[in-house]
Parts: structure tokens; C-alpha cells; sequence
RNA sequence: GCCUUGGUGGCGGAACUGGUAGACGCGCUGGAUUCAAAAUCCAGUUCUUUCGGGAGUGUGGGUUCGAUUCCCACCCAAGGUACCA
């Protein structure tokens, strides 16, 4: 019969879900141990070989903390809403719901079928009520909030009203809309309700405002700055251009510095923490007031060096600010309106296809230096943005490249302030030390350290500026034009926003019979008929009911697609839980995620957002710890092999790849499954696969035809999709599992290809021999030989070392290498068979399992102790003689330390083994180095 | 451009704090077994060679008795980011 992986592995499977094997506690003698993937997207498509590389990874180390004494959480569960699913729905008019409920099931069956030890009893999904309640539960609480910068937290709205009601705003150090005006407390309890709630949504974390977002008309709506690649929508490649919209907005500007100090504390890759850095863009330097000549403003500007305020020589503003306007005088206003105009016609596509070139118009207007009062005139140009800084720059063609090239081109005067530099071709933009400060009053013979610490001291007391932070991260927009997603809990009163109170959630998600937007614009939600809020009878009722009393229209817009998973890592703690998000105990026993794994594409997306949102939840008491993840791995993809085929331009012939130079084809993608691992591709196949391909007629080479490979990633559209079911079923779940972690090291981006299977699945059949050589059990009880204790407990320490530093190709090398000295040991002593089954389960866990209980035990191998290094088995051959002998010889270090060259030299001579290598030749020369090792030249 | 990571046989990839480069697997070659094939087992496999050797970890330098590993400069690839003042 031989290693009868199928039957195995079904059995074993069965058996788990029967016993419920994998079900943590909340509670334990034993240490918690938190490791947790990131959740799966549901698609159409399937699980495909890339999804369970991260998922084996982490299975592996679960099953191994398992064993070595902790109290593992180790769940999943799926991030089912988003905008696929509701693609599919306006295509097929199926709801999202039932075809997001089919490929969860789907996932769910190929899931299983790996053997993965997740405790599935604390499944969540984002798109269920119970658990999107608690999504929207928090939405409301950052409503609640705003954030106190003298304390740095965030603190509740109360608190603040309490504050304006006794003093006003004027003392309140808060994150606020700029606009924000200054008011007292007398000037506050004279405001209307509704001025009150206007001024109050300008503090909360959570708000509405008038923002410019990323339109995208095809898929009718908003996308956030990482949803686009190169000025097009990440999902379908469609335009997107800026358009101004009433959002939803999360205050996470507010919790810039934090975040960044954050990263300090976790153990996440280098590379990723750097994302987020750059993402976060913080910049020190100094806001500069230049006032307005003939104007009572003053022109306020954000520079990283203010050092080089002495070699200012115009101002730039950014063509959308409204400060153009009123300082544009009227010889200058029709240039000015019309470059305006031309700007904002320009899509952000056009204007990053065209960076090189320099455009701007002079305003007329200019500006008083504030140091050395000289005129300065104001320009506008596109390179100056107005989500960044304040809009404005000060420009110092000196010493900055694009003020340069904007100078050279207009012909403004360009001011050298650095002494000995030349810049008569390009700006000097260094900040090297010994370049000094000329023509530049009293920072003269400064270098750039000393430079801006001095002008900012004169800033601050002259009150003209002061020493400042700049954020590069802007605030989340959190408002979408979809069906599939979190509803907002909010409805409109004379046009604000009120919040539903808690006891009335979950808001769910209306039915609708249209998944588009509506004609006149309006989300998809627009198309609902019940869709009003009720506050006497607090439910949902019809929108015709509608009133200016009791009956109001609810939020339009939904969540974005990372709401949910910006918390679902707590709700696995306590997932059924009807009364909190998570329990007060439930939190403080699992406290945070001890190893979470995932791709890094989500390193400025999900995986920022959600320490936003950690830390929030921090402040408010509702979370213990600050950071919920400590340590990071991020997976590297399994990229797809697509096949292509060429046709001859306007025929339905097609050449074999090695034909088609100097032709002219056009490549078409077919499916993988069509061709053969040595790119051979089955025509007839390729024939019934499409109807376009029925009349093919194809050009052989050498009798066969071959298509042309390119790596990318792996998608049902590009027909590369390697599909995990068909290797469960030639080789087993256990192969797969050890040759997706044979194919390299976890991190590294990787091509599918099956090529080294057979290797993986022989080293399974070869184990199932040494313990089965001959279909039955053959284990002898008697003590072991020395030797096969050598080869186990080298094993031991090289598996134990590499499953803790995540290494799981060099683990499986090990285990090969283990099973072949085995064999040729002929070792079949319990005393060694029995530890190694161990170390194998959490890669192999149903071989172990079989070769567990075939040993004669009951019950699971997973909880059974991890085998122990111990070194005096490792036979000390080497300890005092050289180690191996080749052109070069090495000594331990105890003997270098001791001996001279010469004696060395006398013991090479007198060792027979040494003889025997040299061959009769004598060594030229003995290196010593003290402390060291020695060589010798032979 | 900037930031990050990486560059080792025909291929995927090993090499701990500088110490026998190429572990392990695939592929390939030869052999055993078989009527034959599959499966299995054994041996070989960096290149080069006049069989003594010689060269070799992207390129060029440097430090060291000794460098894939450390330092400098450059080239290339992947990912991120971009008129961010």
C-alpha cells in the first residue's frame, strides 16, 4: 500500500474538526501565544497557491508554539466586504451577500483541506451585522472624540464643550480644521445649536467636510491616494480626475508623530516601518510670515530651510489658493485667471505626465522680506501644491532645483548665499558642513546647523515665524459611493450630521434593487426605499415618510473597505460577544498580537490605518496596549506563470514563439492548464478552451508548439491561477505544505512552478518507508546507536533554530537530510523515532499524526512536548583535532591560543589523518593568529 | 530622482558573529532493478585544465593571514514613493 496520503489526510482532518482540536481558551496556566494572518478577500476565483503560503507559515509556527507549551490563538475569518463582489452583483444582479456566502464556502472547503490548525470557532466576517455593528460602534466613538494635543490623546467631545462653554477655544490646543475661528465662552453660549455643531465637527476625529477626492467615473466612486497607480484606478485601470464632494473624514493626521514613534517599539521589516515613514513624511523646519505689500495679510509659507531665507528672490503659491485672488492685481488678473483655469482642466494624470515642464504666472502682487524688507514678487506656478505646507513656498533659486529651473525659465534674479559654490548650472541643495553663508545679513560665515538654529531663534522673537513640523500624511477619507460596505450610522438633520446612539446599532445595509449609483449621482445606497431614520420609533422606516420633524434621510455613503479590518484582530479574542467589541478580560489575557503575517502591500493601507485606529482606541480605554502587533513578517507573493500565444496580425494563425521574430503578432494570454511543463502547448485543448480559438491553425517548430512565459501576479484575468486542489489530490496536503516552504524563504516574491514536488513528496514516502519499511510497522525498542542520536539531535537544534527565525526552506533541508542518515542507519528505534514524528507535525501534521498513533499513542500529536537539544550527543570528534582538511586546516580556538606555529606544525606532522590528506606532501606555511584559527598553505 | 531590499552553478536556493563557497532539492549524466516503463536505489554534477593545477559569489578598488560576509565607488533587478518646499 505505501503512504496513502489521501486516506490520511482525511481522516486526520475529520478527526480535528470532530475534537475540536484547535479550539483556544481564554484562559491558561500556560503563556498566551497570538498569531494571527491577515484575513482573505473571498473572490470568485478561489483560493489559488499563492493565498496559503503566509497561512502555512503561520500554521507551522502555531502548531510549534503549541508544542512547546503555549496557549495558542491562532484564528481566521474573512474581509468580506468590498468592491469585487458588488461588481459581480451590478453585472449578474445577484446580491453581494449570497455570492459572498458561495465563495466563503469555497475558500472555506480549499482551507480545510491543507490541514491548517485554526480555531474556526471565532470566525468573523466583516460583512456580518454582528460583527460590523462594532465597526460602526467605533466610527461613533471617534465621532465622540477629538484630540487634545497639550495631553496628546484623544479625549471625549464632552470634555471640549464643557471647555468652550467656560473659556471659549482660545486656550484649546486641538487637531482642528484650519479654518476653525477664535472664539469665547461668551461668544460660544451665544451661538445656535446648530453654529455649535458646526465648530464641533471641526474637532472631532471623525468629520464631514468639503474635500477634493479621486473621482472615478467608471467605478462611480471615491478612491483613496493608495487605490490609484500612475493616476489610474488600482482596480480596472480607469481615469481618475479630482472633483470636490462632501466626505467623511478620520482625523489621523492627529496621530502623525505617534505613529511614527510607534514604529519604534515593534519589531516589524525594516523596509515596511520605512513605508510608513515616508507615508507619514514628517519634515522639521520653520513657517515664515511675509506680509503683503499694500494688503493687511501676510503671506504665510513652510520651508525645510530656513537658513536660506536670505537668498529668497520670489514667492510661489499653489494657482488653487483663494489668497491668488484677492492679491492678483488687475494687470496681471487675466493671465492669472486663465492659467488657473488651465491648471485645474489638467487631470492629476496630465500634470504628472508632464513634471519637466515649468509653468507660472506673476500675480503683480509682492511681498515685504521680512528680514531685509525688500520687495519680493509673487508668483503661482503647478509646482507648488496646495495640500502640502500651506500652499506657498518661498523660493530660493540657490539652493533649491525646481525655484532654480523655475527662475532660470522666467528670468528672475538668482542670489548665490553659499560662498565658494558654483550654481551656475544647478542649484546647491546640500547641506554639507563647511559650506558657509554669505550675503546673508546675520547668518554670514554660518554653517547649515548653526544657520537654522539662529534664524529661527530671530524668527520666533521678531514674531515673524517660528521653528515648525510638517506632516506629509494627510487625513483618510472615509466616505464611499458603494453598496457592499459598512453603512454609517448617521442621519441628517437640517443637513448635519447626528449620530445614531449605540443601542441602535447595527445599522444594516438596506435592500436595493440597482447596485449602481443613482441617476442623479447619488450613491448606490440613493436607490433604497427604506432608508430614512425614525427617532420616535427609533428604527428604519421608508424614505417617503420623510419629514422636517421626526423622520430623516440616513448617511448615503459607506465605509471603506478598511474599517473592518482595522479592528478584527480583537474580535477574535471574544467573537461572539453581544456586549462590547471585546471583552475588558478577553483583551487583557491575549493583550495583543504576538506574530502577525501578511504581504506588504497593505504597509500604507490596512496596516496604518489600524494603528491609528489601536491607538485610539487606547486613549479611550478600551485597549491595553498602544501597539497591537509586534512583531511583523511580511510574505513574499507567489507570482503566476502566463502563457502566451502569438497571432499573426489580422489571421487566425498563430507562430510558435520561436518564429515570431520579425513578425508581426499580437500575444495573446491562454490558460496555463493548456501547456505542458516544458511550455508545450495542447492545440486541441487551446481549441475548445474559447470560441476565438476555434479556427486556429497553428505553426510548429519541431512538431510542437511553444508559448512564451512572463511572471506576474497571479489573477483569474491573466489565466495563470494555479489552483491548490488538483496537488491536494496527486500529492496531499502535506507535500504542498512543505514544498510551498521549500520554494525559499518566506519573504521573497516567487514564481509558481511544480518542478521540485516529486523532491518534497518522495522525502514524505521515504519517512513513511523508515517507519513502514515493508507496510507494517517496524520499531524496535532497543537503545539507539550513538550515531543515530548524532543525527537526531543535530536535527532537533538546526529545526528548532530555523522554525524560530522563520527559515522553513533550511528546516525541510534538514529534515531530508535526517531521513536519508536514518535510512542508512537502518535506524528503527522508537527512542528516535519518536521525537522526530514530532519535530515533522507541524509541517507534515497528518503523516505525524498517522505515524503518531500507528507508534501505538492516543490522541493528538499537537500538544505533545517539543523534543530537547542536548548536546552531549552530538559526539565531539572535532574538539581537539582538525576539523577537515582541505589546502587548509582548522584548529579549535583553545589549541591556536595555546600553541605556537611551530609545535602546530609538529602535531600536523605527527597526526596519521593529517598524513594520510597531505598526501606526503609538508605544508609551506602555518598562519597563527592568536585567538583565532589557523591556516595552513599546504 | 529618492528610500528599501537584493545580485552566489543549468534552475530554486544554503553558508551562524569574517574561517573548507555551492548544503538541500530540481534538472542532467552514468549504473543497478525491470521483458519494458513508472517507481525505487547507487554514483557523479561550479567552470576550466596539458590532471600538477588555475579561476570563481554583479563590476572596480580597499581593510585582513583569510572576504559571499566589513568599508568605498559604480552597474543591474524588484518593491515603495514622487514637483512634499
Amino acid at each position: 500500500m505505501g503512504y496513502n496520503f489521501q486516506e490520511i489526510e482525511q481522516k486526520w482532518q475529520q478527526n480535528w474538526a470532530e475534537s475540536k482540536t484547535f479550539q483556544a481558551s481564554n484562559s491558561s496556566d500556560k503563556p498566551k501565544y497570538y498569531i494571527l494572518d491577515m484575513f482573505p478577500y473571498p473572490s470568485g476565483a478561489g483560493l489559488h497557491v499563492g493565498h496559503p503560503l503566509g497561512y502555512i507559515a503561520s500554521d507551522i509556527y502555531a502548531r510549534y508554539k503549541r508544542h512547546t507549551g503555549f496557549n495558542v490563538l491562532h484564528p481566521q475569518g474573512y474581509d468580506s466586504f468590498g468592491l469585487p463582489a458588488e461588481q459581480y452583483a451590478i453585472q449578474t444582479g445577484q446580491h453581494p451577500e449570497l455570492t459572498t456566502r458561495t465563495n466563503i464556502a469555497r475558500y472555506r472547503e480549499q482551507l480545510d483541506r491543507l490541514g491548517f490548525s485554526f480555531d474556526w470557532s471565532r470566525e468573523v466576517r466583516t460583512s456580518d451585522p454582528n460583527f460590523y455593528r462594532w465597526t460602526q460602534w467605533i466610527f461613533l466613538q471617534l465621532f465622540h472624540s477629538y484630540y487634545d494635543k497639550n495631553e496628546d490623546k484623544a479625549k471625549l467631545i464632552t470634555d471640549l464643550i464643557t471647555v468652550f462653554e467656560q473659556e471659549g477655544n482660545l486656550n484649546v490646543q486641538a487637531e482642528c480644521a484650519t479654518s476653525t475661528a477664535a472664539f469665547t465662552a461668551k461668544d460660544w453660549n451665544s451661538f445656535s445649536e446648530e453654529q455649535q455643531q458646526l465648530i464641533l465637527l471641526d474637532y472631532r476625529l471623525t468629520y464631514i467636510s468639503e474635500t477634493e477626492v479621486n473621482w472615478c467615473a467608471e467605478l462611480g466612486t471615491v478612491l483613496a491616494n493608495d487605490e490609484i497607480v500612475n493616476g489610474v484606478s488600482e482596480r480596472g485601470g480607469f481615469p481618475v480626475t479630482k472633483k470636490k464632494m462632501k466626505q467623511w473624514s478620520m482625523r489621523i493626521g492627529a496621530y502623525a508623530e505617534r505613529l511614527l514613534q510607534g514604529l519604534e517599539t515593534i519589531d516589524w521589516p525594516e523596509s515596511l516601518k520605512e513605508m510608513q515613514r515616508n507615508w507619514i513624511g514628517k519634515s522639521v523646519g520653520a513657517l515664515v510670515r511675509f506680509p503683503v505689500e499694500n494688503h493687511g495679510t501676510s503671506l504665510e509659507v513652510f520651508t525645510t530651510r530656513p537658513d536660506t531665507l536670505f537668498g529668497v528672490t520670489f514667492m510661489t503659491l499653489a494657482p488653487e489658493l483663494d489668497l491668488v485672488q484677492e492679491i492678483t492685481t488687475p494687470e496681471q488678473k487675466e493671465a492669472v485667471d486663465a492659467y488657473i483655469e488651465r491648471t485645474t482642466q489638467r487631470t492629476e494624470r496630465d500634470r504628472m505626465a508632464d513634471v519637466k515642464t515649468i509653468s507660472g504666472v506673476f500675480t503683480g502682487a509682492y511681498a515685504i522680506h521680512p528680514l531685509t524688507q525688500e520687495r519680493i514678487p509673487i508668483w503661482i506656478g503647478d509646482y507648488v501644491l496646495a495640500g502640502y505646507g500651506t500652499g506657498a513656498v518661498m523660493a530660493v533659486p540657490c539652493g533649491d532645483q525646481r525655484d532654480y529651473a523655475f527662475a532660470k525659465h522666467f528670468a528672475i534674479p538668482i542670489k548665490n548665499i553659499f560662498a565658494d559654490t558654483d550654481i551656475s548650472e544647478e542649484a546647491y541643495s546640500d547641506k554639507n558642513a563647511g559650506v558657509k553663508l554669505q550675503d546673508s545679513g546675520f547668518l554670514n560665515g554660518l554653517e547649515y546647523t548653526e544657520a537654522m538654529t539662529t534664524v529661527i531663534a530671530h524668527l520666533e522673537k521678531t514674531q515673524t515665524g517660528e521653528g515648525t513640523i510638517n506632516y506629509r500624511l494627510r487625513d483618510a477619507i472615509f466616505s464611499r459611493q458603494r453598496y457592499w460596505g459598512e453603512p454609517i450610522p448617521m442621519y441628517y438633520k437640517n443637513g448635519l450630521p447626528v449620530p445614531l446612539e449605540e443601542k441602535h446599532l447595527p445599522l444594516e445595509l438596506p435592500k436595493v434593487e440597482n447596485y449602481l449609483p443613482t441617476a442623479d449621482g447619488a450613491p448606490p445606497l440613493g436607490n433604497a426605499t427604506e432608508w430614512a431614520w425614525d427617532t420616535q420609533k427609533e428604527k428604519v422606516v421608508s424614505n417617503d415618510l420623510i419629514d422636517q420633524e421626526i423622520i430623516f434621510p440616513l448617511e448615503m455613503n459607506t465605509m471603506p473597505g478598511w474599517a473592518g479590518s482595522s479592528w478584527y484582530f480583537y474580535r477574535y479574542m471574544d467573537a461572539t460577544n453581544a456586549d462590547s467589541f471585546v471583552s475588558k478580560e478577553a483583551a487583557a489575557y491575549w493583550q495583543d498580537v504576538d506574530l502577525y503575517l501578511g504581504g506588504s502591500e497593505h504597509a500604507t493601507g490596512h496596516l496604518l490605518y489600524s494603528r491609528f485606529w489601536q491607538k485610539f482606541l487606547f486613549d479611550q480605554g478600551h485597549l491595553p496596549v498602544e501597539e497591537y502587533a509586534k512583531k511583523l513578517i511580511n510574505q513574499g507573493m507567489i507570482l503566476g506563470s502566463s502563457a502566451f500565444v502569438y497571432r499573426k496580425k489580422g489571421t487566425q494563425q498563430y507562430l510558435s514563439k520561436g518564429l515570431i521574430d520579425g513578425e508581426e503578432v499580437e500575444p495573446i494570454r491562454v490558460d496555463v492548464s493548456l501547456v505542458n511543463a516544458s511550455n508545450e502547448l495542447d492545440c486541441e485543448a487551446l481549441k475548445k478552451w474559447q470560441p476565438q480559438f476555434s479556427e486556429a491553425s497553428f505553426v510548429l517548430e519541431a512538431e510542437v508548439y511553444n508559448v512564451g512565459r512572463e511572471v506576474e501576479k497571479m489573477s483569474k484575468s491573466k489565466y495563470n491561477v494555479v489552483n491548490p486542489d488538483q496537488i491536494c489530490e496527486d500529492f496531499g496536503a502535506d507535500t504542498l505544505r512543505m514544498y510551498e516552504m521549500f520554494l525559499g524563504p518566506i519573504e521573497q516574491a516567487k514564481p509558481w512552478n511544480t518542478a521540485g514536488m516529486s523532491g518534497v513528496y518522495s522525502f514524505l514516502k521515504k519517512t513513511w518507508k523508515l517507519f513502514l519499511p515493508a507496510n507494517e510497522l517496524f520499531v524496535s525498542e532497543e537503545n539507539p546507536s550513538p550515531e543515530s542520536l548524532k543525527t537526531l539531535h543535530q536535527t532537533i537544534k538546526k529545526v528548532t533554530e530555523d522554525i524560530e527565525n522563520f527559515s522553513f526552506n533550511t528546516c525541510i533541508s534538514a529534515f531530508m537530510i535526517c531521513v536519508n542518515e536514518l535510512s542508512a542507519q537502518k535506524c528503527n528505534q522508537r527512542a528516535i523515532l519518536e521525537p522526530f514524528t514530532i519535530l515533522l507535525s507541524p509541517f507534515a501534521p497528518h503523516i505525524a499524526e498517522e505515524l503518531w498513533s500507528l507508534l501505538g499513542h492516543k490522541g493528538s500529536i499537537s500538544q505533545v512536548d517539543f523534543p530537547v537539544f542536548d548536546e552531549k550527543f552530538l559526539v565531539e570528534s572535532t574538539k581537539n583535532y582538525p576539523i577537515s582538511f582541505n589546502g587548509k586546516m582548522r584548529f579549535t580556538r583553545e589549541l591556536a591560543l595555546d600553541l605556537s606555529a611551530k609545535e602546530i606544525e609538529k602535531i600536523i606532522l605527527a597526526d596519521e589523518q593529517t598524513q594520510e590528506q597531505l598526501q606526503g606532501r609538508t605544508p609551506k606555511k602555518v598562519i597563527v593568529v592568536p585567538g583565532k584559527i589557523i591556516n595552513i598553505v599546504g
